[in-house]
Order: C-alpha cells, then structure tokens, then sequence
DNA sequence: ATAACATATCATAATATCATGATATGAAAA
DNA sequence: TTTTCATATCATGATATTATGATATGTTAT
C-alpha cells in the first residue's frame, strides 16, 4: 500500500524549501513498518472504548470472573464477555477456568503502564 | 446511565459465592467516574488510527509542517489535515504559523510515553 | 489586485464498531 | 440424565469513523 501511485499530485509540495527534504528524511528513516503500525493502531483501538477500558481498569485492582464483571459494571453477561473476547484476542487478559468460572487477570504490565499514563494524562 | 435498569436480570449472578461480593466492593471502591472512562477512551481512541498513529511517531523524531507529513506518510493533503485536526482537538499536537506554513509538535511528553510503551508491546 | 501556495473545512460514501437478543457450550448439582 | 448456572458465540441494526473530492481561508509574491 505505499510508495505506489507516484501521479499523486502532491509528490513535491514543499520542495522548493529544501531543507525540509532533509527532516523529510531523518523522520522517514526512523518509520516503524506498515505492519507495526496496523498492529500498534489495533493494540490502541482496544483501550478505545469505555466498556474495556473498565474492564481493564477493575483487572488492575484484581482477578475477576465474568460475573462479578458484569455486576461491578451494571452491563449484561453478552457484552461483557465480547469485550473480553475481543481482549483476550488481543493478548490483553487471559483467564483461568475455575470450575464453571472463568477468573479473568491483566497478561501484561504494558497495559496497566498504558492505562495509568492515559488518566494521569486526563487528569492533569 | 448508571444505576438505573434495576430489573437487569444479571443483578444477583454469582451472589451465593459470597466472597464475590466484597471483590466486587472493592473495585468498584476504586473506579473512576463514568466522564472519566469517557474521556479516556476518547484519548485512547486516537491512538487507535494508523495515520495519526504515524504522524504521532514522526513528532517524536521532530517537528514538522503539514507537507513535510503529507510527503514522508504519502498521503494526501486534506487527510493529513482532517488527522491533525481531530489530533489538535484531543490536545496531542500544536502548532505555530511561520508563513504560510504551520509547524506541528506534540504537546506533551504522555503522548511519547504511551507511543513508546504500546509499541514495545508489540514488537516482544 | 491577482496568482500561487499551504492549510483547513465540509459533505459523503464505504467501512468498522457497538451493544444486545438469541442461542450454544460445558460444568456441576440434583 | 436432566436441570441449572457461568460463559461463549453468532447475527444484526444502530451508530461512528475513515479517506477523499470539492471548496474555502489566509499568506506571500508579482
């Protein structure tokens, strides 16, 4: 998907001020793929939503089944267990089953790191 | 939109295993309110996009006009532009006019620890 | 004043995401 | 084995987000 379609008409916006040519590229250079950047965008998509982001910030007071979930959260049993669905997917929580329970915990302190930094940031 | 919908059938799930309740106690002790969660998920949510995600990265190198983005990211102007807006709404970027040109920077250090962590998550 | 340029805004069609009802699975109790 | 309970999956309509074409604004040069 990129360095195609070379008729885009704003291939030398800019050009006629070369210095910008050359931050043009330094950034260029330091440029992550365009799979790393699909994953990261994912990766943030899912703190992206307000019922996760519960279910994230309760999962970093402590371990919780579905049930208790739902009912700290006021939301029924399907949403929450889509959300968790989605972030089991994506590597956010894993559960151990407990009998017919499900105890749900944080995989990661990338997460909890994430989180904190983005209320703090609110919050300032 | 809290508290309300008393007749939600998943009020007393899991209430016989007593100790659930005081969990449940707990967290919700802890929760922040809901224009909190709100808040937040928005904040997050633009992390959630490839293109502002890259122009986030790229003002982590340095500071850079419009067409030097619309260059290094090869896209066109008015995405560019629509991305920066709704990333000058969220307080993550500013600007200042030199000319006819706007030079963007990030506004706060929150924004590079959250780039930086989330993409070390990724790339273990 | 007018042309050229850098950037911003508006409108829109394609696409993605959300919460939820209906239903399935799978474990323990009766 | 039948019932009950905790959880998971599927299908869907409502809503939100995306990139982009068309157009507007505002600045510098002629």
């Amino acid at each position: 998907m990129e360095n195609n379609n070379l008729e885009n008409n704003n291939e030398d916006l800019c050009e006629v001020f070369n210095s910008h040519a050359d931050a043009v590229n330094r950034v260029k250079e330091r440029m992550p793929s365009e799979d790393q950047y699909s994953n990261l965008s994912e990766f943030f998509k899912i703190f992206g939503n307000p019922t996760r982001l519960k279910i994230i910030s309760l999962l970093c007071v402590e371990d919780l089944c579905v049930c208790d979930l739902c009912e700290a959260l006021d939301l029924n049993q399907t949403t929450v267990s889509n959300q968790l669905r989605i972030l089991r997917a994506n590597n956010m929580v894993k559960y151990k089953k407990e009998g017919k329970m499900a105890r749900y915990s944080l995989t990661d302190l990338h997460i909890e790191m994430i989180y904190k930094v983005g209320l703090e940031h609110i919050l300032e």
